[in-house]
DNA sequence: TTGTAAGCGTTATCAC
DNA sequence: GTGATAACGCTTACAA
């Protein structure tokens, strides 16, 4: 049987109310009494029911979190559990918890948040934007790492996609890349269509044409039907020179790819990537990669969730999470070349 | 304002009691009723407040789970990632929650669990064996992955890690190597002592003479001053041919190193290690390495958890999950040559 | 079969 | 300052 708030009442010879007043350093209480009640309740190793307290004061310290797909497998991706870190260390500080929706392969995203949302377990809901992305969801905040697609949320916490997609491209063209290939693009998640975005502009502010066929929406692994595509796209004569990788395990598959075929990364192909994941750093060619910062994603996330449910934060409010290029090995400059 | 248990009873007709019972089948109702109470529900959105259910009977439907270090970096581990999906898969399908202990540096797994505990927010604990792991928790079930140290909880799940140790040793072996040196030696992780043991037995056993030198004890990445010694060890004469490695990580950063010092793997040193991970199959070489199934550990420990918490498991148990050895490029045989 | 009442552990309101 | 009392939303004897 834990002890309870009466048990220390009874040992300091008070009323519950007073040993609760005392605990919380809240009203006017006498200060002698206020010294027995922390000194039996540490004694008798006393701590408050969160649960009952939850109850009457209809908040929690949970904070729901939300992954797209099924949790399970979302979460293998380095870059989330990068963000799941931020969310957590960003939580500790504050005092709150992380609840995770889980989820076997039948459960959509959206399931899952609304499941949390109703238990009343948690106060607030963070959520990675994607498709399956449940829409505002009633009587609770919710804030969305990533920009929101059919969702009218008012808080979220992103990089400028769209930027770090044309910065990606123009790095290539400045090192005399034209030939570009685009490889992740997936319409489930938005971070993907946001940096095409970047690319296209890129491109058309350079006056290349784009080339449809050279939009590969491989997922976040290599082990998918567009593999063949790849490998036909880069046995033709006039192949790309360069891509433009949407994560570090998927460039590290590319260029294991094209040596399959008898072609090199950096001397043959060019890759810029993102994720800057540590075995992209080992990896040969060493990979050029964009920092996106997803800890700091998590953080921002965090704070804003819990400045909304504070009350400190009204307004609708975007936070931008800045960017770095870490340069490696990955990219060759060709300007001098033929082309 | 939300919905409650007595809305539904007022719109239906019938007292809040009848209304809890319709809703939990539980005892003799009117068919009638019982539709009439579901219908109304679903109408006006109604969700049992889990807080208010868990006040009553004293147990929530949430696990907290514990990773080693603070929080936030243990994450990063793929393989502590992997763990974290099969817990998440085997708690959702019996309609349980993940609460992660959170925590900056300055919390030791040992406080956030603990913490977690006292919150009453879990009614059960899982936790990835460590040094800072907390000792047995009052009044509130755990179990363990990975081998308990100094720990008397009587639930727990692990591969054996002596025995791969001792078949990663004996692989080598097998093909002709007989030095050997051992990469990602970590009193804090038990996984990586037991190993060792392995290791030692399988040495012992085809006696060849331990080299205390060779026990090197590098963190869960390569940014440590153990790189010295390996690069020391490396370059002198009678150095290994092979390497047992903790984790493929650590082998692709030994691959870069070694590289450095103008040696090849598989040609000069052969390495074989451990966790399986994505970038691992895509590295070059494709490095042979064993699948210790952290999924499964996940699954196995939750059940555990779950079980014990119904009552359906009462004995200590303790569950071993089977390893897998991936074979592919990073061991070469060399028992045809000269040693 | 259904309603009433008590209680889960805590906090807030109101007296004293 | 401190102590009753009610309330948070739900479940579960016990009555009816």
């Amino acid at each position: 049987m834990k002890v309870t708030i009466k048990d220390v009442a009874k040992a300091v010879g008070v009323s519950p109310s007073t040993v609760s007043r005392a605990l919380r350093n809240n009203s006017r209480i006498s200060q002698e009494v206020r010294d027995r009640v922390h000194q039996v309740a540490q004694e008798l190793d006393f701590h408050p029911n969160q649960m009952a307290r939850s109850l009457v004061d209809r908040k929690t310290s949970i904070i729901g979190i939300v992954f797209p797909g099924d949790a399970g497998q979302s979460l293998g991706v380095p870059f989330h559990s990068a963000v799941l870190q931020g969310l957590g260390c960003a939580a500790s500080e504050r005092h709150y918890h992380l609840l995770l929706a889980t989820g076997s392969e039948a459960v959509t995203s959206a399931d899952a948040g609304r499941n949390l949302a109703e238990s009343g377990y948690v106060s607030g809901l963070v959520l990675l934007a994607a498709e399956d992305a449940p829409a505002r969801l009633p009587h609770i905040p919710m804030v969305i790492i990533g920009r929101p697609l059919h969702n009218e949320t008012p808080y979220f916490v992103d990089n400028d996609n769209v930027k770090v997609g044309r910065e990606a491209t123009d790095y290539l063209m400045q090192r005399g890349h034209r030939r570009i290939l685009f490889l992740g693009y997936d319409q489930k998640f938005v971070v993907t269509t946001d940096r095409y975005q970047g690319y296209e502009q890129a491109l058309t502010a350079a006056g290349i044409a784009l080339r449809p066929d050279w939009i590969v929406s491989s997922q976040f692994n290599l082990n998918s039907p567009d593999n063949d595509r790849l490998r036909q796209i880069f046995a033709a004569p006039d192949c790309p020179t360069a891509v433009v990788c949407m994560d570090d395990n998927l460039a590290i598959g590319l260029t294991g790819l094209l040596g399959e075929i008898g072609l090199n990364a950096p001397q043959d192909v060019s890759i810029i990537s993102f994720n800057n994941i540590e075995a992209g750093r080992h990896h040969s060619p060493a990979l050029t990669s964009f920092d996106v910062n997803p800890h700091q994603l998590g953080v921002a996330a965090m704070n804003l969730m819990l400045d909304v449910i504070s009350g400190a934060t009204e307004d609708p409010t975007f936070i931008e999470v800045p960017f770095t290029l870490k340069e490696r090995d990955s990219v060759l400059d060709i300007s001098g070349k033929d082309e």
